[in-house]
DNA sequence: GCCAACGTTGGC
DNA sequence: GCCAACGTTGGC
């Protein structure tokens, strides 16, 4: 089992858009780190979903239920989707700036690489973003 | 709304 | 194949 974190503009797709779509494309990726990290995904894999932008915090966790193939909204077929659904929000949202000021994070990719929006996360750095989400508020 | 970071495109 | 120009992302 691997985790991830995607990332999306509510305005585009948002946690309630997956939430009531159910099973949908992770479509529009036109990047090629985030293409590579698409295709490592495998069926059970959990995903951070993460709002960015307006809101610039994880707020739920979507499952992947289907392995990469081609993106059918990219003309050039060089890019690849998966499916996934929504499986929990989290308890507490959890926010960029708690994520940059935790010491165990220091070396995420969501700070690393800002604009790369599939990333891989280490199981450490999981755990750590689900207690920070236990322990807020 | 601005702009830094950074990925992509295209001329040479 | 290099790199300047350009476009986009996303934090601030």
């Amino acid at each position: 089992m691997k985790y991830w974190l995607l990332k999306s503009e509510p305005s585009a797709w948002s946690w309630n858009d997956q939430v009531k779509e159910g099973s949908s494309m992770w479509d529009g990726v036109r990047n090629y780190q985030a293409r590579n990290n698409l295709k490592k995904m495998s069926i059970g894999d959990l995903c951070f979903f993460y709002h960015s932008v307006t809101e610039k915090s994880i707020i739920g966790i979507v499952e992947v239920v289907k392995e990469f193939y081609t993106d059918p909204t990219d003309k050039t077929g060089k890019f690849v989707v998966v499916d996934v659904k929504a499986k929990k929000k989290l308890k507490n949202s959890v926010n960029l700036l708690q994520i940059k000021n935790n010491s165990k994070l220091k070396n995420i990719a969501l700070i690393k690489q800002s604009r790369l929006s599939v990333m891989p996360i280490s199981i450490k750095e999981w755990d750590e973003i689900i207690n920070i989400s236990l322990n807020n508020g």
